[in-house]
DNA sequence: GTGTAACTTGAACGGCAGTTCAGTTTTTCG
DNA sequence: CGAAAAACTGAACTGCCGTTCAAGTTACAC
C-alpha cells in the first residue's frame, strides 16, 4: 500500500494547473470539468477521482494557485542590493504594467476577490497573500529606512498598506481601461504618492 | 398601436430589478431565468420576450443597476451646506461601512468589476461610474477649497482620483474580512491620507 | 364593436455538462 | 512474483435550464 503515490499528486498538480489556466481564461464559471481534464491530459472522471465535486476543484485550484504565488513573489525577502528605492520602484513596476504574464494574475486576482466575497472560506486565502505581501513591503521600506534612504520616521506597516491601497485601487481602473486611470497614470500616482510619504523624489520611483 | 406601451417598460424594469436582486444575493453565475421571473411575478417566457438571451438579460441588469446608481449619489452636486468637510466626511461613511445597503452595492460593484474585466463592452458602465464619481468628488474638494476650508493649491481632480483609489483599495479588503484591515482601519486610513493632502484634521473627516 | 398589435403564458424540447460506475491498467510493496 | 491498492478510463445516466412555440389574453385604435 503506497502510503502517498507519487504520479498522483503530480496529476494532481497538473489537474490543479489546467484548471487554473482556464480560470484566467475564460472565467471561473466557464470552467468546464472536460476541458480541464482534456488540458490536463485526463478523463473527467480522473478528475472527480481527486476532487469529488467540480466546486471542489475550483477552490482547491484558486488555493493551489495563489500558494504558490506568494511563495514565488514573496518567498523570500524583498532584494535591496542596490537599493530601497530601486526595489519598490521594481515593486511597483511588476504589480502595473497589465500586460504580460501581469494580466493573467490580476484577472485571477479579480476572479479570487469575487469568489471570496461569497465564499468564507476562500477568504483567508486572500488575508494570507496580503499578510505576505505587507510583510514584504514593510521589510523593504524599513530597510530603506534604516538605510537613511526614507524619512526616518515612516512606519513601515502603514505604508504598506497604503501602497496595496493604491495598487489595488489605480489598477482595478487600469483594467477596466478606464480612460483617466490608463497604467502610466496608475503608477505615476501610486509612485507619487509613496515618494511623498517616504520623502524621495517620485521620479526614482517612476521607474 | 401604442409606440411605448407603459406596462412593457414596468415589466422590464420589474424583471432588471429581480436579476440584479439575484446577482447580488447569489453571484451572476447562479441567477436561473426561471428564478428571476418566480421573483419578477413573470414566466420564463416573458423573461425572453424581453431580452433574447441570457447573457443580455445580466448585461442589462448590470447596466441598469449602475446607470440608476450613478443617477441616485451623484445625480446632484454634492451637498456642501454644511461644510465641505463634513461633505467630504459624509462620502466616506457612506462609501465605507459594508454592512447593510452598502454590502449589496459593493458585492455588485465586484461583481461588474470581474464581468467587465472580460466583456469589454461593459467596461464603459464602470468607466463612467467612476467619471462621475470623480467629478462629484472634485467638484467637493473644489467647494472646499475655495471656501477656504482646504489648502487652496489642491488640484481637486487628483484627489478625487486618491480617494476613490483609497476607497477601492481598503474596501475591498475589508470585504474579505481582511483581519489586519477592517472598515475602522480603511476608514482612518482614507481619512488620514486625505486629511494630509487637504491640510485639514484628520478626525474631522473620520466621522 | 371589432380588428390588430402588444403582452403573456404553459408546456415541451434539446442539449450540455456534472456525476457515477463497472471494469482495466499501472504501481507499489512484502 | 503476486496480490492488493491506487490510478485511470469509456460510456452511460440524469437532471437542470435556456430556449422555443403555438396559443391565449389584454389593451388600444378606428
Amino acid at each position: 500500500m503506497a502510503a502517498v503515490a507519487p504520479a498522483a499528486e503530480i496529476t494532481r498538480a497538473r489537474i490543479l494547473e489546467a484548471a487554473c489556466d482556464l480560470i484566467a481564461a475564460d472565467g471561473i464559471d466557464e470552467v468546464r470539468i472536460a476541458r480541464v481534464a482534456t488540458r490536463a491530459g485526463a478523463s473527467t472522471a480522473l478528475v472527480h477521482h481527486y476532487f469529488s465535486t467540480r466546486e471542489e476543484l475550483l477552490e482547491q485550484a484558486l488555493i493551489h494557485s495563489f500558494e504558490r504565488a506568494g511563495e514565488d513573489r514573496f518567498g523570500e525577502p524583498p532584494d535591496v542590493e542596490q537599493s530601497a528605492t530601486s526595489g519598490l520602484s521594481q515593486a511597483i513596476a511588476d504589480c502595473l504594467p497589465l500586460a504580460g504574464p501581469q494580466e493573467r494574475e490580476w484577472v485571477l486576482w479579480v476572479e479570487l476577490w469575487l469568489r471570496a466575497v461569497r465564499d468564507p472560506g476562500l477568504r483567508p486565502v486572500a488575508a494570507r497573500l496580503y499578510e505576505r505581501y505587507r510583510k514584504w513591503i514593510a521589510a523593504l521600506i524599513r530597510a530603506g529606512a534604516e538605510a537613511g534612504e526614507f524619512r526616518s520616521d515612516v512606519d513601515p506597516e502603514a505604508i504598506a498598506d497604503l501602497a496595496m491601497a493604491l495598487l489595488d485601487g489605480t489598477g482595478i481602473r487600469a483594467m477596466l481601461e478606464d480612460p483617466a486611470m490608463d497604467v502610466q497614470v496608475a503608477r505615476a500616482l501610486v509612485a507619487e504618492r509613496l515618494a511623498v510619504e517616504l520623502g524621495v523624489d517620485a521620479a526614482a520611483l517612476r521607474g
